[in-house]
Order: C-alpha cells, then sequence, then structure tokens
DNA sequence: TAGATTGTTAATCGATTAACAATC
DNA sequence: TAGATTGTTAATCGATTAACAATC
C-alpha cells in the first residue's frame, strides 16, 4: 500500500522478505508460473492482500495467467535492493557478532563483509571466520578508506547509542542494531533495530496467555 | 486493544516489551510517578496509545496523578509473564546456539536455561557458558524427565522444522525459532520466530530507497 | 472465443488519535 | 476546591478484504 506521499507501508516492507523466500522456494522447486491465489495457499496471506501488496510496486503479473515465479523473484529482488552489496563491518566481536561473522547466508546478498572490530585486547588479533578482528580505535579510518557503508553494531546497550553517532559521523548510511536500544532513523541513514529480548518476551506473553 | 473475542492485537503485544523497557529505565533513574504525556515523549507513542494499550489489561493509573512507576513495571512484566521461569534447552550448538546460551541477558527472566544440545559429535561434550554439549539423541528423555516447556531452535533451516514436530511431540510448550523457517503456532504451543535474514532484507530495502 | 486471473476500485474492518467526562 | 490526568467513548485514519471490470 502505497501512501499518498509516495512512501510504503512498514507492514508491507515486512512482507516482502517473505515473499522473497517463498518466490526463491518456488524457483528451487522449479515452478514456473503462480497465481495470487496459489501464493496464498503458500504463504497464508489472503490473495487480494498479495496482489494488492505487489501492486505497490508495479503490475507484474498477466490477466488470466498469473506471475511468472522467475521473473517475479527478481523484481522482488530488486525492491528490496539486494541486486546491491554494501561494504560493511560488524561492531563488537562477542559471541553475537562472531556469530553473524560466521553465519555464510548473511552474505549471500546485501552484506559484503569487510571487517570486524572490538575494544577489548583480549579479543583483538583473533582470526572470527575469515577475517581478524581489529582494534575499534582504527574503525574511523578503515570506514573511510575502505568506503564503508553498513556497520552491524553488536556492542553491550551500555556503549551502542554513542558509538551509532560515531558511525554516522564517519559516513555509515545503514546500521544493523542487535543492542537492546532502539536507534532512530534520521535523514540519510537507515536503521533497522534487532532486539531479541522483545521478541523473547513476547514468546513470555504468548506462553503466559496460553495457561 | 482487545479485540470482541477477548484476544489482544499483535500489535499492542509487540509494544508490551518496550513499556517494560522504559519502566525499567525509569524505575533505575528512581523516577516514582510518570504520566502518559511524559511517557509519550520518551517511547514516541501518542499519549492516547499508551492510555488504550495499558487500559486493555486493567486500570493501572490514577486521574490526576499518572502512573506509579514501580506499580506499572510490575504489572506489565506479570502481564508478560516475566513473573515465571520456563525450563528451557537450546538444540544447535552452532555459533548462534553458543551466542544465546551466552548472553546472560536472556537468562534475566523468563528463560532457565537446563540443557544445549547437538547432533555433531566434534561438538558434543564442548563446555558452552555453564553447559555441556549434549547428544541430540538423549533430547527426549532429558525433556521428558526434567519437564523442559521451552525450545530455542538454532539449527540449520533443512532439520528445524522436522525437529519442532519432535519437540512439540516431547511436550515442548514454547519455541523461540532462530531457523529460517516459519514455523506455525498450534493449539497449546506458542512460537515466536526471529527472522534475521528477514530482518537484513528490510535494512536493504530502506537503504535502497534512501539513496 | 471462453476461462482465468490480474489490477484496481469500493467496502469493511481494525487500529490509532482526539475529545471529554469522571475523578483523584 | 481547582488542576491535572486518567479511563473511555467517538472520530479518524489506514490496512485488509471483497468485488468486479479489464484483459491476457
Amino acid at each position: 500500500m502505497k501512501k499518498d506521499d509516495g512512501s510504503i507501508s512498514m507492514n508491507v516492507v515486512r512482507r516482502l522478505p517473505k515473499y522473497h523466500r517463498f518466490l526463491r522456494e518456488l524457483k528451487a522447486s522449479s515452478v514456473v508460473k503462480i497465481s495470487s491465489k496459489e501464493l496464498s495457499e503458500i504463504t497464508g496471506f489472503t490473495a487480494s492482500q498479495i496482489r494488492q501488496d505487489l501492486n505497490t510496486f508495479g503490475g507484474f503479473g498477466k490477466q488470466g495467467y498469473g506471475y511468472d515465479v522467475n521473473k517475479l523473484y527478481k523484481q522482488i529482488s530488486k525492491i528490496l535492493g539486494l541486486n546491491v552489496r554494501h561494504k560493511s563491518i560488524i561492531v563488537g566481536a562477542g559471541h553475537l557478532g562472531q556469530a553473524i561473522a560466521n553465519y555464510s547466508g548473511f552474505r549471500e546478498y546485501f552484506l559484503d563483509m569487510k571487517g570486524i572490530f572490538d575494544i577489548d585486547h583480549d579479543v583483538i588479533g583473533r582470526k572470527v571466520n575469515d577475517m581478524t578482528v581489529m582494534d575499534e580505535n582504527y574503525i574511523k579510518a578503515f570506514i573511510e578508506e575502505n568506503s564503508i557503508t553498513v556497520a552491524i553494531i553488536c556492542t553491550p546497550r551500555s556503549v551502542a547509542a554513542d558509538l551509532a553517532e560515531k558511525l554516522i559521523d564517519y559516513g555509515i548510511k545503514g546500521i544493523w542494531n542487535f543492542a537492546p536500544v532502539n536507534l532512530e532513523e534520521r535523514d540519510g541513514v537507515s536503521i533497522e533495530n534487532v532486539s531479541l529480548a522483545e521478541s523473547l518476551y513476547v514468546l513470555s506473553f504468548l506462553m503466559n496467555k496460553n495457561e
């Protein structure tokens, strides 16, 4: 659903990766075409919603036929910007930072992983996957010299907000934040907060309600 | 917002952990009372929405005064079920499983971490924080003998769905799922899916749109 | 051409915001 | 009592669903 001002509802945006995943699976199973009705059965969204969502970005289907799986997959990839890679760093080489550095799935699109940083001298110099943990003192120089645009924040809560300020200052344009603070978007800088604790508390709520 | 059937909108539910966090901070700063207007400034939600949200669960405030921070914090904790601990296991002792095992913040409420499992014999027997990785073959016995109710799935995608079936069979009542599959809720079993890839793709979308 | 299914407009439903009477 | 702020109802806004004409 596109709003009057041209902006797109976050509800729609958060469904896009789901479409992407389902279409990818369909593609892998060599499905060539799919109707909104069939997609509805797979995704659990209504056919009507699917057509509305897709038409936010353009008419990707053919009347009387449906959607070409390959073409639709490519189009959604492009809408998501997954055809572009961004030079990225991880800040904070604790367990979570290391987990992200090691998960190859995240590098399939979007992330072009260039480095990982920490302040702890016991950690600096250690190998994490294909990278060596660098001293956070050199982060400014590294961002500037390598035109890094994305930072993944895996630091403790206490330092995350200040760190984000600095990173933006150094030229970072997108932050994937795992520290439990809500970093606020600002002009030209995109922010995606992942709050694992909040997610856990929702599970707690659901279980509490279920008994 | 409570619906006619008594169920509560997930929009409201997902705001509850945020209230919890802000109130916790206020409590830590020794703030005693707060009005919906002040809370609005802190949270970014409208005062009206805050009052609506809270009144879904009961009248926690006092007219002319506002809300007692301590009392409200306790009430939201209780609504979230954070006063109850659930015996929990992690399934999959890869990087992510280890990261979760090591993050003490998750054990502050709700999770009573009892064990971690893997199928890989190179990993079984290793120490992860205060636990030793156990063989997944013994998972059924362990769940039954220890009355485990929560499982955290940190396995690869390919095995997650089947694993979830088994876990539910063995008596698990809540699943915190990090594998990139959407596990569906069923009666008596609560499921919270964390899709990190989806989150990353949303960041990609936002950056793509921003340029 | 007839059948199918989209794109799109209209109707409905739900969530948020505004307003204000109740009351501390 | 007067002032403040809740709880709650009403109004608005936005998102989802339904319907159907356009068209492949």
